[in-house]
RNA sequence: GCGCCCAUAGCUCAAUUGGAUAGAGCAUUUGACUACGAAUCAAAAGGUUAGAGGUUCAACUCCUCUUGGGCGCGCCA
């Protein structure tokens, strides 16, 4: 929060300097993080915004600048000065720091978090992938994305819902059913071929022995196929995610928009449609029904009824997304494979139809990932079954390595992901990096225990004994955690985490090699014995935000 | 053909969303365990940010074009 807290007050006194000076434009100044050789906490850079505004030297209005700062909040600003082409470089008062670490000590898993947050309602919908087959390392980055982010959002305070839309209805459904039933009478003997577009799996075979070892006296006719099919996959599916560490609070059936019927006989998809059509996003043409989508800068409309009386998906998809609001959400988050992203623009007409802003819908593109193995890439594909399922790998690899790798790139940016290295690196993989110094913090913290003479009141510790560079910039690092909060909210990304865990990791070691936490002196014991408290806090808040398991020994 | 995304160290990726000398891990080289955990630390080496223009006080970041890669363009889901 010091970030924040000192942008705040730098806003009102640079507000006052602009009505001064008679500009009557806003500001969007920054605080930034100086580079590495520049000693100074943060770095402004108004006075380079504003001098080009009143047409005058970058270097005069900072000094201006420095002289009010200075003068306004002398509690918070040790030392400000000019650099470069017109930076404004502040140190901060030490004071603020340790002010810092007992919010930290005092507020826990809750520091960063706003309870006042609690009233915007947000839908994280993630995975969705098809019944129709186990799910393979692409959802599962998709799953690890997804349920960071809604972790985070959960932690800022939003009022979160995790769900998984369920495509249990369709023509993929037909053929699913017909490839277990294909796969059941192969078992029984019939000479049946097993058609190329059908569902290849190995898992359709297993859901068929199944069904042969339970059903010896019956009529083929009896078994219902689809059902039995989608309720072996599914819960695989739930079993993998839970393997995951991702557990969702809401699976809504497709059907339920699709086949459910109201006491008209209507479905909510035949009631949306019909919204539409009266209000004129929707006509009919050619005996279809179309979704005027260009009208909210669609490439061209769309068809939401065929001619011959079926749905199309997108029809279900806007009826689903209608639904959304109508249970009372008030910002949607979807996660989509980037292979989807033609169907942004369509999906965000929707909403704008539906009466909302398209800023309430934010869709988050994962690429896909590029599986490699011995230096090939495997191309994957549910219906030939060539794939490597979400399973596979954190069988091999283990969960905590599988989410910190999926984490640790921007959704935006394509995947590489070599199964022989990730094995290979597990030893040394940053993951490993990170959990070490929850580690060794609770080491020395057991190890203290039998020590005497430490405080661990806090209004009793002597926070200014933190005075080396190393604990400096621990604290200050720890203080970036509400930062990178704020980032990963505006960006929708959770890989800002993993960096910043990393960067947070080689400050602690840093500290680690250069200070000894206990010693004899019962006063800096003390108060070192917080700082470390405080740095098993933030590794824990930081590592659950990810799904990422904090062991106290390893 | 049209549209979306990407291109950064030998490899896999960051870069606080337009800021100062572009940073990590792996791989390579060299040091450090007789006090809290060496899954660590210290140091070396590694770059015309695919290329060419442009905007800006400031460009890896924004705009245009070129090259190379991924994906999508159905009354499929």
């Amino acid at each position: 929060m010091i970030r924040q807290n000192i942008k705040d007050s730098l806003k009102a006194i640079i507000a006052k300097y602009l009505q001064d000076k008679g500009i009557t434009d806003r500001l969007n100044f920054t605080l930034e993080i100086p580079p590495g050789n520049i000693d100074a906490d943060f770095a402004l850079n108004a006075a380079m915004l504003i001098a080009k505004k009143a047409k005058t030297k970058p270097r005069t209005v900072a000094q201006e600048l420095i002289d009010i700062t200075v003068k306004e909040i002398p509690e918070l600003i040790e030392k400000a000065e000019i650099a470069g082409a017109g930076f404004i470089n502040l140190r901060i008062k030490n004071e603020i720091f340790y002010k810092e670490l007992e919010t930290i000590l005092r507020e826990k898993d809750k520091y960063g978090s706003f309870p006042e947050n609690n009233k915007e309602k947000i839908l994280v919908e993630f995975v969705s992938a098809n019944p129709t087959g186990p799910l393979h390392i692409g959802h599962g980055r998709g799953a690890a994305i997804g349920d960071s982010i809604a972790r985070i959002l959960k932690h800022l305070g939003y009022n979160v819902t995790k769900e998984y839309y369920l495509n249990d209805y369709g023509n993929q459904m037909l053929v699913l059913s017909k490839s277990a039933e294909i796969r059941f009478r192969q078992l029984k003997g019939e000479k049946i071929d097993f058609p190329a577009d059908y569902y290849q799996g190995r898992y359709v075979i297993d859901i068929a022995k199944r069904l042969v070892s339970e059903n010896r006296d019956r009529d083929i006719d009896e078994i219902n196929f689809k059902y039995e099919a989608v309720k072996d996959i599914l819960s695989g599916i739930k079993d993998n995610l839970k393997d995951f560490a991702v557990e969702f609070d809401d699976w809504f059936s497709e059907s339920k928009i699709t086949a459910n019927k109201d006491k008209n006989g209507k479905t909510e998809v035949d009631k949306t449609c019909e919204y539409l059509l009266a209000k004129g996003d929707a006509y009919i043409k050619g005996g279809a029904l179309w979704l005027a989508s260009t009208k909210f800068g669609d490439d061209k409309d769309r068809v939401l009824k065929r001619s011959d009386g079926r749905y199309t998906y997108l029809a279900s998809d806007t009826a689903y997304h209608k639904n959304k609001f109508e249970r009372g959400f008030t910002k949607l988050v979807n996660l989509w494979g980037a292979d989807h992203h033609g169907y942004v623009a369509r999906i965000k007409a929707c909403v704008q139809m539906l009466g909302f802003d398209k800023k309430v819908l934010d869709i988050i593109l994962y690429q896909f990932v590029l599986l490699v193995r011995n230096g090939q890439s495997v191309i994957m594909s549910t219906r030939t079954g060539e794939f490597i399922t979400l399973k596979e790998v954190v069988d091999e690899v283990g969960k905590d390595t599988c989410r910190f790798f999926f984490l640790l790139r921007a959704p935006d940016s394509q995947l590489e992901f070599d199964l022989e290295l990730a094995k290979k690196q597990s030893s040394e993989n940053p993951v490993f990096y990170v959990q070490y110094v929850n580690a060794r913090c609770s080491s020395i913290i057991r190890e203290s225990k039998n020590r005497s003479g430490i405080t661990t009141e806090i209004k009793n510790i002597n926070f200014s004994l933190l005075n080396t560079k190393e604990e400096r910039d621990l604290i200050k690092q720890l203080a970036a955690f509400c930062d990178t909060l704020a980032l990963s909210e505006k960006t929708m990304s959770p890989h800002h985490f993993t960096v910043y865990l990393i960067e947070l990791a080689d400050i602690f070691h840093k500290f680690y090699e250069k200070c000894r936490v206990l010693t004899d002196d019962t006063n800096l014991t003390s108060a070192r014995l917080k700082l470390i408290e405080s740095v098993a806090i933030i590794i824990k808040n930081g590592l659950n935000l990810l799904g990422i398991s904090v062991p106290d020994k390893m």
